[in-house]
DNA sequence: GCAAAAGTGTTATCCCTACACCCATGA
DNA sequence: TCATGGGTGTAGGGATAACACTTTTGC
């Protein structure tokens, strides 16, 4: 069976950078090609948009297809679309990002073995098609919005601690900050609360555990 | 000639708000379409992508097949992809913006007489497809760049007074300012010097004129 | 009791906001 | 001379940034 056009038609693909905090640090969720072109080669997880789907629904079945998870941040990025990013034919790429809280992650399950793995931002390998490009974007966005806006939340786990939040905050904008500062800013966005247990993790004083009033919401600030 | 594929191709095109300052509002550039669907109705100008040309190519050449200008601010918005948009087939549209200063503006020249014109953001038709969502998103970003970055300059010729450029902001983002605040703000981010000339528009004091120390270079604050 | 990380308040500084009068011009 | 819009400075308040010691725990 063929498809015909009167006109050329470029092929539609989403990519999607999926983020989540582990082990201290950001980390990305790549896939090792098992096809060419770049076979073997490492790249974000990604599919062509079928013809009757939106774009946002085909980004969260590749989503639940890699992560077997439904309901997190998904945001559209940017689209990317130079007539020679896929050797094959003219691919446009719309790009997305998800951002997975830690403990929502069962990861392979849903893919097959070991060609899904998450990598530390700063480990990422050479990656496929311009995806570097893609993931930079996407962190940067990331980075972005830390500032502006409560999507942090939507990377943390049900209940989690200020020094915990404190360290997501820091790895994704490489901005060391003052504790006390950061707690007083955090409170006074109105959006956590303490849950009144306490979280004990070593020969030091326990920290206090918060959780996030309305987890789906996200707010902008200022 | 006709064009095969193993797998259904969408279309895809590019869309673009193209803004300008003119008799003191915010207006943009609408076409009338000639072709079904939506003959006779209002839209957005754009086009099908080429097969080599890059986005950003794309949204250019429509630019200037509409403008004439070429050296403008130009930034992809959203991508738009409902399977439904387009009554003739799938269509994924990219979305641009565009920032034209008031002194660069030719249009008619280009492009088909009637069938172009410049409409005031509070007086703009229906739309055909789902560009009026287009547009809003597009007003939205311009909106919230003012705030964060200097992109009001796009929009101001050459040489300008405080006045028209506080107009610009007020019709842009609806918020009023004081003079004098508006002013300091203005100066403090250092990216424009008086010229020394003055303008003369009525029976008051002439207005100081200032110019952009670096088109083509758009700062962000803070 | 000691090491390790969590918790906690106050002060100084900067930035933003509010606010009112004089000036230069054309008619 | 009068109406019109342009130009100018200061003071108060709120938010942000700087800063050091005490607490609780496990070993």
């Amino acid at each position: 069976m063929a498809y015909t056009y009167k006109y050329p038609h470029p092929a539609v693909s989403v990519d999607i950078a999926i983020f989540t905090i582990r082990d201290e640090a950001l980390k990305v969720l790549l896939i090792r090609r098992g096809q060419p072109p770049y076979r073997g080669e490492w790249a974000l997880p990604g599919g062509f948009v079928g013809l009757e789907e939106s774009l946002k629904h085909a980004a969260w079945r590749e989503l639940k297809e890699e992560t077997g998870v439904n309901a997190v941040y998904l945001e559209q990025l940017f689209t990317f679309g130079h007539p020679q990013r896929d050797p094959r034919e003219r691919v446009i790429s719309v790009a997305y990002f998800a951002l997975i809280p830690s403990d929502k992650l069962e990861i392979k399950a849903a893919s097959d073995a070991d060609s899904v793995d998450w990598f530390g931002i700063e480990e990422v390998p050479k990656l496929a098609f311009d995806h570097k490009k893609i993931l930079r974007k996407a962190l940067e966005r990331v980075a972005a919005k830390l500032d502006y806006s409560t999507i942090a939340f939507q990377l943390m786990p049900e209940t989690f601690t200020m020094p915990q939040l404190q360290h997501v905050y820091e790895v994704i904008t490489r901005v060391p900050t003052d504790k006390r500062n950061f707690r007083k800013r955090m409170l006074a966005l109105n959006v956590i609360e303490q849950t009144g247990e306490e979280k004990r993790t070593g020969a030091h004083r326990p920290a206090k555990l918060y959780r996030v009033v309305d987890r789906n919401k996200v707010d902008y600030i200022k």
